[in-house]
DNA sequence: CGACACATGTAAATGGTTACATGATTTT
DNA sequence: AAAATCATGTAACCATTTACATGTGTCG
């Protein structure tokens, strides 16, 4: 059974641009969609055997461009088909996991700076991403003659940029709570290093 | 070396609370961090037993409450040291996997429905979020004699406030668009089965 | 010719869930 | 007494990354 792996789906899917060796699907990957999606070789290759076995792709001639051996792989019609139904099915929830609000969480367990760098590390990782996410932007709209799947290209971009701005808006609240109680427990610190000395 | 599991820090956070089974840890996760975080039994019990060895917390009796052997654990110096010391270090970046901005960004090759349904169903989705985080602020907001930690709660209900509004404003921006898009395709169907039947 | 990128993979380990097994306690 | 829930766990399986192995072409 098929629990949750959609690599075999994202594959087909880039498959169906173009017949593409696994090294090729990797770097089209991080190149297009690695904002939300990431694979390595160590899914790739196997996946791509049995992409083959089950008959959605074909392994294309071991041609020998140049005298290198290539393993390209092209999608077939059971191939397009699969990925139709995938598109159609439901999307399977995936168990959540975010360290950075765990973190946060549990920030009264650990020093007042710990948080504060977290979350400032997080803001610097973010306002990263929405500079990024604006070049791609430039580049996509430059863009003379369109392909046709550029508007929903746009969608997960758009995606991205409100999560990045959301995400934004939420350190720039959160720093300045953090850093007070940075500052009121900095204030206490004395009183409370001789109440504890005091208990021994 | 220790990758990327955290489940033992988490277990440490809330052992930081009060001694707690396994049983009762699931249940204080579940009711507390749901929101961006989730362990399952699998986890939670070799955990326990592993912090043990480590020296983290101690298997505190086996105490029969009411007749029935009950196996609890409590955080030792050292565990809450190791909390500590996680706290302050930098957040380990996870490889990011959205199903459904895949499904968007090949939305082409799937029926226009398809991504229609997929983006409505999102949006149901973190309208619930944002219902259930409501009643969450409330209560929080309603106790008397508010924890040391609830500013830090607070801060973490936050972010799944906003993420939820982010999301909604996207779904809002999106589903004009791919509903232009199914409508625009309706009207071509026609043409378009003609013409590949043509092809044959 | 040495360094580096191209290219294809595999093995081992980690991370994590699901489903099951087992038995006591409470509720109906 | 049957059913539901409490409670503790384990085994199997799926998902995924990391690190390595291996060889080829290209560029300075």
């Amino acid at each position: 059974v098929a629990l949750s792996n959609r690599t075999k789906q994202a594959l087909l899917g880039f498959l169906s641009w173009r017949p593409m060796s696994g090294y090729e699907l990797r770097k089209v990957i991080a190149a297009s969609i690695s904002n939300f999606w990431s694979e390595s070789y160590g899914q790739i290759y196997p996946i791509l055997r049995q992409l083959e076995r089950e008959g959605l792709a074909a392994r294309s001639s071991r041609m020998t461009a140049g005298g290198r051996p290539r393993c390209t792989y092209r999608i077939t019609g059971r191939g397009r088909a699969e990925l139709s139904r995938w598109l159609a099915e439901p999307v399977e929830p995936r168990p959540k996991r975010n360290e950075l609000l765990l973190k946060v969480f549990f920030a009264m367990h650990g020093t007042p700076d710990a948080a504060v760098e977290a979350v400032e590390r997080f803001r610097a990782e973010q306002a990263s991403h929405a500079e990024h996410y604006a070049l791609i932007r430039q580049k996509l709209e430059a863009v003379k003659q369109p392909a046709a799947d550029l508007p929903y290209w746009l969608l997960t971009l758009d995606y991205g940029e409100r999560e990045a701005a959301a995400h934004l808006a939420w350190c720039d609240a959160a720093l300045p709570l953090l850093r007070a109680r940075g500052e009121t427990e900095a204030g206490n610190a004395s009183s409370r290093r001789s109440r504890r000395a005091a208990r021994r």
